[in-house]
DNA sequence: ACACTACATTCCTATATGGGAATATGTCAA
DNA sequence: TTGACATATTCCCATATAGGAATGTAGTGT
C-alpha cells in the first residue's frame, strides 16, 4: 500500500507546509482564493488543490459570494491535532526542568569561579 | 513534484497513524522493537521501518542493549506540532463559547414555553 | 450572446511511500 | 565457529501525490 491520502485526516492534510500556511492565513478572516494567491504567491491552480484537500477534511469552511469563494479556517478540525501533541506536554516539561537544572548549575559554578 | 518525504519534518513523520501509536507506546518507557511488535500487533520488519522514519526526525531516541535495541520518544520533537496547533486554540474556544450561548439561548426559551 | 473575471479540474510526470517477502547484519552463547 | 536470536535492510509494486500547463465552468455586466 502507498502513503494514506492526504484527505484521509487532518494530520495527512497539514504535513504539507502550504496548507498550514493557508490555513494560517485563513484563521482571522475569510478570504477570496485571489487573496491566498497573492498573499501567499502560489499558483491559482495550486491554491485551488491545496484547498480542496483542507475541504476534504473539514478544515475549511467554504461560502460563494457572487463569483467569488469565500474560505476561512475551520479550527475545530485540528482540535485533534492538538488534543493528541498534548498529552506529551508533561515530557518536555520534564526535559525543560532538566535543562533549568543544568542552567542553573552552570550558573551556580559560574558564581563559585 | 511529489509528497515531501516522511523524514522531512515531524508532521510528515506523524502523519502515519502506526507511528502515532508507536509514539504513543514509547512515551513513557523505552522498549524494544520486539515489544512493540508484540504490543501493537505489527510486522517486525514494518516497525524498524516506521522507527527508522521516527529517528529520521528526531522523534525517538535508540540506545543499544546487547542485541536489543531500546527505544523511546523525544517529546520534545513534538513542540513545533503542539505550537501550532496553539496557535489555533482560541479559535475553538469562540466556537464553543458560541454553542453555550446558543445552548442558554435554547435552554431560556424552554423555560418560556 | 459575448467578453471578462474568479475558480476548479484535468492531464501529465517524477517521486515517495507502506506492506509483504526474503534476506542481511549484528550480538550473544556454547 | 556455529547456531539462535533481535533487528535492519532490500526488492517489488500499487498508489497517491504536488507542480506545471492547459482547459473547463460558473457568475457578472453589457
Amino acid at each position: 500500500m502507498a502513503r494514506a491520502a492526504t484527505t484521509s485526516d487532518a494530520f495527512n492534510a497539514v504535513a504539507e507546509p502550504r496548507r498550514r500556511e493557508i490555513l494560517n492565513y485563513l484563521a482571522l478572516q475569510e478570504r477570496p482564493v485571489g487573496e491566498i494567491v497573492a498573499s501567499l504567491g502560489l499558483e491559482q491552480p495550486s491554491v485551488s488543490k491545496h484547498l480542496r484537500v483542507l475541504r476534504g477534511v473539514g478544515l475549511v469552511h467554504v461560502r460563494r459570494e457572487g463569483r467569488r469563494m469565500l474560505y476561512r479556517t475551520n479550527a475545530e478540525a485540528l482540535r485533534p491535532l492538538h488534543e493528541w501533541t498534548k498529552t506529551f506536554e508533561r515530557f518536555w516539561q520534564h526535559q525543560l526542568s532538566r535543562v533549568k537544572e543544568r542552567a542553573e548549575a552552570k550558573a551556580m559554578a559560574l558564581e563559585k569561579a
